[in-house]
DNA sequence: ATGGTGGTAGGACCA
């Protein structure tokens, strides 16, 4: 059974939803996380993704924010969660649910602004909090993905110009400890898993002609616990929505997973 | 790369 699992910053889903609609039908994911939907629960596009066959959760507030989980109709969302232990957070950023015997946690991990700022304290804050969940929760997930919009460049490989960003928001050494965190409960960053080319980003800014020029950042991870890794075939970026007219700044992500050697427990 | 754009709004904020 091949398990094809994607995360998309859409940056508001009423402006992308055509593309995101396009994107399902040429490259049939089993499972999508979108995020930045920026669509209250109630102007959420469902009828549209169960006609292009995909059951829906989400979790959405006006403006700002918004995450989504998709999966194709015959894989069942169980054990919806939008909200996790000692955080209460109007800002709406996690989507979790169980697929395919498989734990998926959704993140549109929070921008931090810059440095030294409120947003970036609360970045941290809230890193440290979604970290402690994630060990509580993987106890009984062993298969557990956690993908999204991390908003943090993993290495300097994932960074266009090391120097020109060092230290500053998206790379500072916190952030990247923080995501270290994450990764020593038990999780593989699947992208890295496999050979991949220089200079592959996941995001690009709307300014300075910066995707024309490949001015750009891995910041969209899909990482994979480490018994769930060893089933990982492969994990890439598709570039191609970020060329079509009006596109997201972020393009999807995409990994596969080969779960033969599995008990399908769905 | 330090806002040169874009989204949501209908001015300012967020990224």
């Amino acid at each position: 059974m091949v398990l094809k699992v994607a995360s998309w910053n859409v940056n508001s889903l009423n402006v992308r939803l055509p593309h995101v609609l396009q994107w399902l039908d040429s490259e049939k994911p089993d499972i999508v996380g979108l995020q930045e939907t920026k669509l209250q629960d109630e102007k959420f596009p469902y009828r549209a993704f169960v006609d292009q066959g995909y059951e829906a959760v989400y979790s959405g507030q006006k403006t700002y924010n918004g995450v989504a989980l998709l999966a194709k109709q015959g894989h069942e969302l169980r054990k919806v969660l939008t909200d996790i232990p000692n955080m209460e957070d109007p800002q709406r950023r996690i989507i979790a649910a169980e697929i395919a015997g498989i734990r998926i946690l959704n993140l549109y991990v929070v921008n931090g602004q810059a440095v030294g700022t409120d947003k970036y304290d609360y970045k941290l804050d809230w890193l440290e909090r979604v970290t402690a969940f994630i060990e509580a929760d993987m106890k009984k997930y062993p298969k557990y993905m956690i993908m999204g919009d991390f908003n943090i460049a993993p290495d300097d490989a994932d960074v266009h110009d090391p120097e020109a960003w060092k230290d500053q928001i998206l790379c500072s050494s916190p952030e990247r400890a923080a995501l270290d965190g994450i990764k020593e409960l038990g999780f593989k960053d699947t992208f890295r898993l496999f050979e991949q080319k220089p200079q592959s980003f996941s995001w690009w800014d709307y300014r300075a002609a910066a995707f024309r020029r490949n001015i750009g950042l891995r910041i969209d991870l899909l990482l994979a616990s480490d018994q769930l890794a060893t089933s990982c075939t492969g994990s890439w970026v598709d570039r191609e929505p970020r060329t079509w007219e009006r596109p997201s700044d972020h393009a999807p992500v995409i990994c596969e997973f080969d779960l033969a050697d599995f008990t399908q427990s769905s």
